[in-house]
DNA sequence: GTTTGTTTGTCTATTCAATAAACAAAGTTG
DNA sequence: CAACTTTGTTTATTGAATAGACAAACAAAC
């Protein structure tokens, strides 16, 4: 069984995480504001605090005003104790920032990909995650991890089992790095880091239960449930793009028929804007419509009623406070969002309705990176939490 | 903010749960087993366990067979410490139990409900669970709690939204019957409650994510995930029934377009048998496929391919460890299972079907009500483990 | 300037749960 | 019977949280 049993170092690793959460919201705090915010003891407060400054994840900045009494010892959390790699791995392209513990980016870099095979990646990805590590000011606990998000299904061990866009079947992607760097590595799904991104950094702040739809080539989806991704039996879920909603419709790669992603993805829109003469190019499209294009707004049109009904199934399903639309298509907002909007009013359960947004990704292309970033601070908080 | 800070008392309110589990899990046990099992200290386990006795949770039922020392002392949990009442309230019939804490029956009763208006439905419902409630042997702890599964739309505080097959709205259920009988009261919804009672006392057991799919007049589903029900924004989700797989197929009256209902219910199986001159009465139907109607088994094998149709996007969607068909469809098993099989394997991911097992209602219909009497049976634990 | 009351953060003594180690009781095995 | 095992309790210790006392620092009223 081992079960976690509880015991007095657990009680201390429960409060010191719910002392330096309330530093994290709310942050600069004195220690009587913590007592009072989280029902602690002061002498409790003052006893862990003590440690996370020893610990060098808190300082003290000074006093601030009194409120009639002796000042408070302002506390703030050290930002910049520590850092983080985040990676997006696309089927042309290697994005990838540095960014400190609480997310502010201190790096960034871009670069093409010239031939998606394991083997030339990784020989361009690993002199490219150095040179960010590179660039890390020293800090007590240097870069705590490097996550990265691939356009693929991963499992729990961190390999790549399938990435058909990048021809990889079976490729430890994890074991790769974590050998080559010797520090934590996270691998996630792009649709499942972006959605993190979203809800950490972006449009989705703090909302509980999201979906985030990766509207690229395909459609990929991560799932926020409860605050956290959800993972299904064996690591890999949120295949919404699958979801079939022509039971009789074009028949998918996938084996199924009629997926969302045939009628909803870029890929889509390419499709049926090639069949009219249109160049295959998204952002050449998006500035026909811009200029007033009367066919080809309809066509946007369309493609956002088919965005709305797999986006009803969503609700129907999930009943979510949020769905949020990213990746490349989130720049034809202007021209999908309105006939999203119709849809899905049209076509989900209004109880659902009453408390779901339609959101665009704020992030824009940063979704992905910034939340692989966030997958690897998330697992230094959680190791703080666990030791 | 007020999170649940960590003390003394949340330790042994932790520890004693694992106690109690262990001791549910593998009795008859000795205390020594325990230590070992949970990596609790002898003295701690002694301690506990001791509580547990004067709580009359657990008693000593004697001494077990020794392994070359002195015979262990064995206990086991008092199943008969308290009882609950489980209610699966339909719309034309009212089915109830009275379980011990384990969820053995120890009574049963069904009734045919006349009119299922909201008064009718009270009058008759208040001395029905009173009748059972009488049944309940002294035990310490007395009836523990009702639960109610109820076809339709509940919101966290026990109301019933909308349930258009018994046409209530807004019917406060819960607080009615908290007046009545002054004990916990939970309530939810009808397949919530038969997923529930699938995989704590069905088919189901144990299974960490699974999706319960109540095929009947309508196509209710309730999601197990992560071992707890999920429960969506606003409280009520899983409306897989509405879950579009003809964008434009046949409109239905939830105002969405081409629900999998509509395709694979008993009701689609009714209306379609009705074209073709058979009596609308599902267990008529089964009994001419019994005797060898070719023309009916057809018309199963179609319906069995929708439910294929729609549990594809549902292995897609949640990569589930299982798929579990109740309610009265359940009893069409040998005619559809080829088809749902069949049609999933082609439809489904290869990589989500790994894992992924299609099974049948092992309570039949017994699912809902064994299900809602968990519900009461839960919460009498929680409120343990939280006081 | 003085007094009064407030706020902050530390210190001290106490409580309580878990634990290791010692121990007694009750058994098996040769 | 002697030697060893197993079970469950007892005892002394550890360590985390807490209440309450306390000193320092401050604002506001007089």
């Amino acid at each position: 069984m081992t079960t976690t049993t509880g015991d007095q170092a657990l009680i201390k690793r429960m409060n010191t995480a719910i002392v330096l959460e309330a530093i994290l919201r709310a942050e600069p705090l004195s220690r009587a504001k913590i007592s009072e915010m989280t029902g602690l003891n002061k002498a409790t407060v003052s006893s862990l605090v003590q440690d996370l400054i020893d610990n060098r994840l808190v300082r003290e900045i000074g006093t601030g005003v009194s409120s009639g009494g002796r000042k408070p010892v302002l506390l703030e959390f050290i930002d910049t104790a520590g850092y983080a790699v985040g990676i997006d791995l696309g089927v042309n392209y290697l994005r990838g920032v540095l960014t400190d513990l609480r997310g502010a980016i201190v790096a960034e870099k871009k670069l093409a990909l010239a031939t998606p095979d394991p083997d030339n990646t990784f020989n361009v990805l690993r002199p490219f995650i150095q040179s960010l590590i590179d660039e890390a000011p020293d800090g007590p606990f240097g870069v705590v991890g490097i996550g990265v998000g691939v356009p693929g299904l991963v499992d729990r061990g961190g390999s790549v089992l399938y990435a058909p866009n990048m021809g990889w079947r079976d490729v430890p992607l994890k074991e790769a790095l974590d050998r080559t760097f010797g520090i934590p590595v996270l691998i996630d799904n792009e649709a499942n880091v972006g959605a993190l991104g979203e809800q950490k950094f972006g449009i989705g702040r703090g909302i509980s239960n999201m979906i985030y739809v990766s509207v690229g080539i395909g459609i990929g989806t991560g799932l926020i449930l409860h605050r956290s991704l959800y993972k299904g039996a064996s690591g890999f879920s949120g295949e919404l793009g699958h979801l079939s909603v022509e039971a009789h419709g074009k028949p998918c790669r996938c084996g199924n028929r009629g997926c969302w992603e045939l009628y909803a993805s870029e890929q889509a829109l390419l499709d049926r804007a090639g069949e009219l003469g249109y160049p295959q190019d998204l952002d050449a499209l998006l500035a026909a419509a811009e200029s007033g294009d009367a066919k080809l707004r309809k066509l946007l049109e369309e493609i956002g009623e088919y965005l709305g009904v797999g986006i009803s199934n969503i609700v129907n399903v999930f009943n979510p406070n949020a769905v949020i639309i990213g990746n490349r298509m989130s720049k034809a907002q202007p021209w999908l969002e309105e006939a999203v909007r119709r849809t899905v009013e049209q076509r989900a359960l209004g109880f659902h309705l009453r408390n779901v947004h339609l959101l665009y990704a704020e992030l824009g292309d940063r979704s992905a990176v910034m939340g692989a970033a966030e997958l690897a601070i998330a697992a230094f908080f959680d190791r703080l939490k666990a030791a």
